[in-house]
DNA sequence: AGTCAGCAATTGACGATTCAGTGATTTTCC
DNA sequence: GGAAAATCACTGAATCGTCAATTGCTGACT
């Protein structure tokens, strides 16, 4: 067999390691928070989690025109998602879709007034929620390290496509 | 008005925040992260990544009755989506259902042993992306700060259930 | 010019999850 | 000991996303 120093060779084992464990830990972290975020911002702004960071990507640099398959990658969805969300979006009214005038096979989205004063107020209920839960429990140099880790981790798996 | 200092006021203003901007990466990692995973275990051992983080689980402790309650908790999910998902997994034969003998609401849960086997592979398959994309491009010292934040935050939103 | 490969958005079919409500059982409390 | 409240699993309906196929458009190559 020559079984290495890190083989598992019993489930139990296999479910107790190190990384399994921590990996789980960022899971749950994540779900946890964002499910707060969302009912927060559903309840006392009348938007969902995912909207709101469709408003933040629109409204990033204003003068940057910004297609749908930009936010499809920079939201993390596929295109048909993309294409539905704006959908609900354009429906509610915080967001309007225009033809781009360079290529007619893409759509510009940009926020509407309304979406924008959404964003300001949603703003808020965001900054509250992540202070009481990832600001305030970290000291500032943990809460750096985090963030650079973060970083870390997403240039790699952004430039590791294999 | 009386505006604070850390006050937005224009939707560019609070788009372009440190938390928001730092919120999304913490997002965009996961997702990044639990895409790569789901479709690595898919392919490679034939179950999702959440059916993977149920035989964990199950088999952290092989002594332990595990209700599909506990299940829904640890996994962060509503007791119906526990319900479909177990029975994805016992129809697959990763796992099986037995009432508990004291408590005739309860049903417990508990790995066969195809789930030990496909938990012991799918565990390598689950290390290697890890490796890859966490471990490796973080120094020991960065990794060991970025698992006591994610402690942190986790211990921080289960007390703060407000 | 003409074709052809490739890309953007959309859509239908499907998958997985939530929500809200139900029935069965247990626990609590008078 | 018995009524009321709580808890567990399950279900139908709805939500939100993916996947795969389609359409329209662009750009490159001949």
């Amino acid at each position: 067999m020559a079984a290495g120093p890190g083989e598992k060779h019993t489930a139990a084992q296999a479910a107790s390691g190190r990384l399994v464990r921590e990996f789980g830990q960022l899971l749950r972290a994540t779900t946890r928070l964002e499910q707060r975020i969302n009912a927060a911002l559903r309840e006392e702004c009348g938007i969902s989690h995912v909207m709101f960071e469709v408003l933040i990507r629109l409204c990033r640099d204003p003068a940057e025109q910004v297609s749908q398959r930009t936010l499809a990658e920079d939201l993390v969805l596929t295109s048909g998602g993309i294409t539905r969300l704006v959908d609900r979006m354009e429906e509610a009214g915080t967001v309007r879709r225009r033809p781009s005038p360079s290529d007619r096979r893409v759509t510009l989205v940009e926020a509407t007034p309304k979406g924008e004063r959404t964003l300001l107020a949603a703003a808020r209920v965001h900054a509250g929620i992540l202070e009481r839960y990832v600001t305030g429990p970290l000291t500032g140099e943990e809460y750096r390290g985090f963030t650079t880790a973060l970083d870390r981790i997403n240039t790699a798996l952004r430039t590791g496509p294999a």
